[in-house]
DNA sequence: CTGAAAGCGCTTACAG
DNA sequence: CTGAAAGCGCTTACAG
């Protein structure tokens, strides 16, 4: 490799000088200054960022800790990071901890995750990253993961508790308004609604959502419409046959994520119904499975992208110490598209 | 940040000292050691991994360029790479080109994504990154895009034609042979080929590994239930329709990718043809939207994480500079496997 | 405008 | 067994 020592020899010039050629033009002639580059470029030579990093104490990188990267929704948020890091000339690190491989289910296990994830923070910060993002496999509570640093951390698709953090997801309190609106609009009154796990947070602020769009259109919540799934098509079609079974059966369903809502069409062809002419669905996440259904479904899309996007720019915010972002900003909450397609239609 | 000069400080010692707790205790007393761990424990020193590499001119970090991180085999891959990087102490800078996003299906114009990944190239470079891994975003002849380098590279989902050049791939002739020969053992001897674009070398081996399955079974190989596909849903739609309508239609139909076995699926619907029942269905790849389908489908899974895997063994090991395998595994063509859904059944 | 020199935080012959 | 010193490849006051 060709270093500074060379480029400095073969110009006749000193190494400083070779410096300012490339950093501070300024403050060198114009002809040294094009002596210099030449042999630059005859020597394609390129500045040791390790060598350089050392000495300004700025390595112009972060690190990217992923929960797992073969989740659905963390390569479009890493797209999306990625792409705000290369317009302000930052590069990433990436360790992914393949959580699930790791400890299976027990990813609640705070202290066994906590121990993992420490130890690549340890590693990023070894390699002098100047900021973290840490991106969820799916949102949910991390608080006691990561503790003190002396850089700055954002956290994408999950959150903690703790004050003065930041984080980005998407709004699922107002997504899930939206969709029952739609549906509402549509005329489904009497609208089936299955859940995630109940415990989860995004259960709870969907529930909230579709509460809102119903008072609104001062229509009389009917909790005999709800059912709790486990977040896989096979809970989606348990809920659906029950859903289905009932007296005055629901006109359309909204199931909590895609994969449920092909537990529906699993029951809905098991009892000879026509989705949407018989009844419509909705699911949510917009996954690949989404528009892969027969029919396509109407779904919610996530902004995970835009996601990744607002993170790194929130990160790179806190690096810069802009002090408004330190305040403003603490914990966005990104809409969601509606993606109408096939599976869902007004009612008469 | 704690330096070396903090702990030798603390401890009373040199900071060669220092450095031979941590690298080297066998040159040290063992109480001394143990005086200087103590500190690094208290005060949470960690090496300036920076100012390391520097000094020992090897960073253990490799570099991944990946076309699109959000096209659906690329997390998988890059999930392999990680793991084998991981238990050997490597760690990745990520560049991520969004190749479709920047220019589009330009993407076939070397000269121009030559342009983009040189840049990206000499970053990496920059940063004294020990080799590169370069993920392709499908399986393409990408001669040219990367001139010589300083560093070793292996390409994983795409290949050159320069000699001595290090690719990592799946077998498509093998994979086709054994969807085949599957197919054949339910016999199914009409059987109805939707191939992805003719000019692609992906369509060229798979045909070749059906007709060799064929030959192998001494049947003839019909050439009239083969149509060219365009590996979108749209395009196995329109060949499905065609090769149903014939006067004697095929039996079973295998679409060269998911995606177009989609379309087959919704050919037989509007048909009013029952899948299985009426006729067999395989796709390839064995994405999320395979098992989404109704019925289910049949298809080649790609061994993704262990294509990842295998490219950072072998990149690790040039890196070493391991002879043997500098000879031996230039292109590695990993099996597929067949996995076994709803959409086929044996005939009679 | 240019160069000599110090120093970023480490490691490692070398001397004692 | 331990430390003083050199040096990795840069940048940047500082002096001239």
């Amino acid at each position: 490799m060709v270093t500074i020592k060379d480029v400095a020899r073969l110009a006749n010039v000193s190494t400083a000088t070779v410096s300012y050629a490339l950093n501070n033009p300024s403050k060198i002639s114009k002809e040294t200054r094009e002596r210099v580059l030449k042999v630059v470029k005859e020597t394609n030579y390129e500045v040791n960022r390790i060598a350089k990093s050392l000495k300004i104490k700025e390595t112009n990188t972060i690190g990217i800790i992923t929960e797992d990267i073969t989740v659905f929704s963390t390569p479009e948020i890493i797209d999306g990071i990625d792409a705000y890091a290369e317009e302000n000339d930052y590069h990433i690190i990436l360790e992914n901890v393949r959580l699930y491989k790791k400890i299976g289910n027990n990813y609640q296990d705070t202290s066994k995750v906590a121990g993992i994830i420490s130890e690549l923070v340890g590693i990023l910060l070894s390699r002098q990253v100047e900021g973290i993002i840490y991106v969820g496999a799916h949102c949910r509570d991390v608080s006691g993961i990561i503790g003190r640093l002396p850089i700055p951390i954002v956290y994408v698709y999950c959150y903690t508790n703790e004050e003065s953090s930041f984080s980005v997801n998407y709004d699922d309190e107002l997504a899930a308004y939206e969709l029952t609106n739609y549906l509402l609009n549509m005329g489904h009154k009497e609208l089936g609604m299955i859940t995630g796990l109940t415990d989860s947070m995004q259960s709870q602020m969907r529930l909230e959502g579709c509460k809102r769009a119903f008072s609104e259109h001062k229509v009389a919540f009917n909790s005999k419409y709800i059912r709790a799934g486990n977040w896989e098509r096979e809970g989606g079609y348990q809920a659906a046959k029950e859903l289905l079974s009932l007296s005055q059966a629901p006109t359309a369903i909204f199931a909590f994520n895609d994969l449920m809502a092909g537990g529906v069409i699993d029951a809905a062809n098991e009892m000879g119904l026509n989705i949407p002419g018989d009844i419509s669905l909705t699911g949510f996440d917009n996954r690949e499975c989404s528009y892969s259904y027969t029919p396509q479904l109407t779904t919610m899309s996530l902004p995970l992208s835009e996601m990744g996007r607002r993170s790194a720019e929130l990160l790179l915010g806190l690096i810069k110490k802009e002090e408004e972002i330190k305040d403003k900003n603490q914990n966005l909450k990104l809409k969601c598209d509606l993606v109408e397609r096939e599976s869902t239609l007004s009612l008469a």
